[in-house]
DNA sequence: CCTACCGATCGGTAGG
DNA sequence: CCTACCGATCGGTAGG
């Protein structure tokens, strides 16, 4: 009650220790002894704090699945607003999720298939029902005559593929600022899909 | 001399192995016994066909950097046609090669940072190299008024990733041919860089 | 291509 | 949070 820092921050310390190791090495050639040693500690140790490696796998993924879905959810409140305008407010919220958090991000992407079952059918449908929301938006606009492209599906597929590549080359202290770097995707990106009718 | 089939087609069929297996669970984390296994030999045995386990990974990762310069190198063979048109053939290769091995490709996008030093730096090197060509290309293209881009490097990123991330859904008996996949990709992409003027 | 095996390392636990 | 340890599994080798 008073030498030690709360278990709460060391768990956390954990979780965020982790997850750079993970994108650094990938989860199956992470091990926890080297966790340990960059946490200052012995292996055995981690686990008054932590069930498994995979419970800090699976915090980190369904976290990040959480995060962009709020911020989709934010992005799209005003239903009334152009769909352009909400598309374009969806893919500047997924960028920040991305920039905010690259190292979880690319944990995210790459290695939730190291979560065993039922985890990992788990993830996969709220990553289907992300990427059905992103179609779903862009199949309004296309009807709304707001948005062009021959197929719904594949510019979901596409938009999301060029947003989800960002954690492989964006660089804190580079020299475009997360918001700089959402404004030119998003505009790139609506470029790709204007309606010019 | 007169039993056995040539060691030649067997080596091919445990790169062929090992690729499918390293794309389904990750490089590090499949073991030399599932491949063996899965080729219906034991473990030891695979050691006299192959020296190492990185050694499959540094083939299949050197190999596809081949074939990926390849394809570029065939699709700007005439380099006084319209820069659209290079471009366009340029992203029709690079498609044909990620759907006629697509387990190699998603070995060679996501599984090359578990290779060793010096092939790493010598991998990412290649890369480089091949982002590169495409940036050139799409600066020439602007520069000649034929491309509308605000930013070359941010547009050949987020082209190579639209296309990379292919081997992540691209299923061989889907509906759509490699052929029409590679035709919509290039459409697509080409009419966000499409200038108006 | 197999048998038999090597040393190293893994995730995780017991008991304090 | 540490010490001491468990059984399992790893990539790879020797010798045939």
């Amino acid at each position: 009650m008073s030498t030690t820092a709360p278990t709460r921050s060391r768990k956390a310390q954990i979780d965020r220790t982790a997850t750079a190791l993970f994108r650094a090495r990938g989860f199956a050639a992470t091990s926890m002894r080297e966790l340990a040693t960059e946490l200052g500690l012995e292996a055995g140790s981690l686990y008054s704090h932590i069930k498994s490696k995979e419970e800090i796998l699976h915090r980190v993924c369904f976290g990040l699945a959480e995060e962009f879905f709020a911020g989709f959810a934010a992005a799209t409140l005003d239903s009334a607003a152009p769909i352009a305008t909400q598309l374009r407010l969806a893919i500047e919220a997924h960028v920040r999720v991305l920039t905010r958090d690259s190292a979880a991000s690319a944990v995210f992407l790459q290695e939730w298939r190291h979560l065993s079952e039922p985890a990992r059918t788990e993830f996969l449908a709220l990553r289907d029902r992300y990427e059905a929301a992103f179609r779903g938006l862009i199949q309004q606009g296309i009807a709304a005559g707001e948005l062009h492209a021959p197929d719904a599906a594949f510019a979901a597929l596409t938009l999301l593929a060029s947003l989800n590549w960002l954690p492989a080359w964006y660089r804190p202290d580079g020299k475009l600022s997360p918001d700089e770097i959402a404004h030119r995707l998003a505009e790139q990106l609506l470029n790709g899909m204007r309606s010019y009718e």
